[in-house]
DNA sequence: ATATGCTTGTAAAAGCGTTTACTAAATCTG
DNA sequence: CAGATTTAGTAAACGCTTTTACAAGCATAT
């Protein structure tokens, strides 16, 4: 039926319709009123030929992609995956596409990136790094506007942002933990120098602050990953005095540190608490089911996207949103009170 | 330095290093060689006007986009975003860009998606379903190249395809739990109508034909679900006679297995054995670790994306990847032997 | 009769890199 | 030295849509 292989162009709709390309495109983009019957004729035109307009063309003369990127560390991460999948169905409910990148924290890669965007590549950017800034990653991203950050802080950075309340969610979990009876307490943070690191242990102290006798008696920062869970474990257990409970930055780290417990003979949640946060991998399916501060991930991706295709407010917005614990099996009376 | 807020123009090179913009162009292609005296006064002016070719000219133009697209069921399926995570590297490592769809299995997510690649919105398509095919999608695919399947088969679709050897798969298991000295074996597939369902039940059938007096005497078909794994753990356990073992279609049919048989008091490996297949999640970490097909996810990808990129074979090539056992401690003797 | 405004459009330019076809000059060949 | 070939380029067309600026025709108001 096409005459062409790509299907028909604006000018074979003209043609068919007996006006000009010009007519077509402003018709169709509703900067042209038609009277009801040359309407039409465009109408069944683009019907008959399946008429969709190429986007190379528009892009070029637009100045833009209806596409938005989307920069993570890793997609294999399921906390990332899970953001990447509220981020594209946010995206395609916005009728943008998205072009995913991930940087394996190559150097680098995320300029590559912000600068891909300055060229109009893409129409905007969702940010989410995991590693402290030095300072290059800000000017880049103040540099040039279109960027937004979710997730983790780029100190300096002035661009709309989304996080979820990593304070609230140490409080939420220090109170539980404290309810408990738990005095000496763990903490395995991520990486120093970053936000999510940062607040998370505030809230904790927080939550420890109005007991006299409570304290984080040994703490830990590293990358968010099941090899950092499994060091720290081992570490953690050589240390003395032993805390009765931990609280882990992210999944990974729980499900890392688990196994390092049960093989030293430790149980969960009998001789160590464990709560852990994100809440996105299996921790019901542990054994035993793991308490952990919930990320609203889906949340934080559809935010996101709004955030992206909003008009620009100055100073940008920096939403933080809630976070709530969900109560397992991993928390437990200490074994002194046992 | 740029005097516009988008980057050099091909002329803007042009005039820096008092050629034409055809000149530049026709150099940087290599399809014009100069001597050395112009090259160097174009180079210095890439360099200096920090040049770089809009991409959406050039795709107009070339009518290509140097990106791909992946259509996948959900990213947020850990087996999904490994497959991801490896085509991302091995699209990045070919220069090309990859944006992603997810279609949750929304019908009409996968024609749009060959709809695009064939006005050329994409260079490929590099395509994962989940679902049996009426023969809608082999309809779609074969009407237009430039696609190609992995993981799962549209049957009649004449495209390049990479899978894993789920026959070899199911054998490996089949073999491993004989070893074992189980008999009486339990079938969890995937959806009926699904290469991998029937591959890997052949494979499985084919381990134990040899020995007279085993056989699967419990089968299920169902989503490669978490929630699939719960329902249909409840299942199996309320039959009679009981296997001693399970072989698992995914990752997340025993993960959903896993606390159904805890709950239950069956106890893995002691009352009963399980395989599972894929081992992308964190399969190791579980209690006991768990057995499992391993899945080349690696491989697949990077073999996907030479497919996409190389010169069109006829008949297109079917790869099929080997998969491996991973024993860990979900298999042992079955009770009635111990 | 002239001015004003609306309706129904259209022509042409813009956006930018690539390719084709071609020229002018230099070098080589016989 | 005539003619062939190579070298070193260039002008113009191409891809397709959108936008700007404008025009013809008609009705209404002054």
């Amino acid at each position: 039926m096409a005459s062409r292989p790509n299907g028909a162009r604006i000018r074979d709709v003209a043609a068919a319709a007996e006006v000009s390309p010009a007519a077509v495109s402003r018709y169709l983009n509703g900067s042209l009123t038609l009277p009801r019957e040359t309407a039409e004729r465009i109408d069944r035109a683009v019907r008959r030929l399946d008429y969709r307009p190429n986007p190379h063309a528009r892009r070029l003369i637009l100045g833009r992609s209806e596409t938005i990127g989307l920069v993570l560390p890793d997609i294999a991460n399921p906390f990332f995956a899970r953001l990447a999948a509220a981020i594209e169905a946010a995206a395609d409910r916005a009728g943008l596409g998205l072009v995913l990148s991930a940087t394996l924290n190559r150097p680098g890669r995320e300029l590559e990136y912000i600068e891909r965007m300055r060229r109009n590549h893409v129409d905007g950017l969702i940010f989410v790094t995991n590693h402290p800034d030095d300072g290059t990653l800000r000017r880049a991203l103040n540099a040039t506007p279109g960027a937004i950050l979710i997730d983790e802080d780029v100190p300096g950075a002035i661009v709309p942002k989304v996080f979820c309340d990593n304070e609230e969610g140490g409080f939420l979990a220090g109170r539980h933990l404290l309810a408990a009876g738990h005095r000496h307490i763990a903490f395995v943070g991520g990486p120093r120098g970053l936000m999510s690191t940062h607040e998370r242990r505030a809230g904790l102290d927080r939550a420890l602050a109005a007991t006299p006798d409570a304290a984080v008696i040994w703490e830990s920062f590293g990358p968010y990953t099941l090899a950092e869970g499994a060091r720290v474990g081992a570490a953690l257990l050589a240390g003395q005095p032993r805390p009765s409970a931990i609280f882990a930055g992210s999944d990974e780290l729980v499900l890392g540190l688990l196994p390092v417990l049960r093989e030293a003979g430790v149980r969960v949640p009998d001789d160590m608490s464990i709560v852990g946060f994100d809440d996105v991998g299996p921790l019901h399916l542990l054994d035993p089911p793991v308490s952990a501060i919930r990320q609203p991930v889906d949340a934080i991706g559809e935010r996101a996207v709004a955030l992206l295709t909003a008009v620009p407010a100055d100073p940008p917005p920096c939403e933080r949103l809630s976070v709530r614990l969900v109560e397992r099996g991993s928390v437990a009376a200490p074994p002194c009170l046992a």
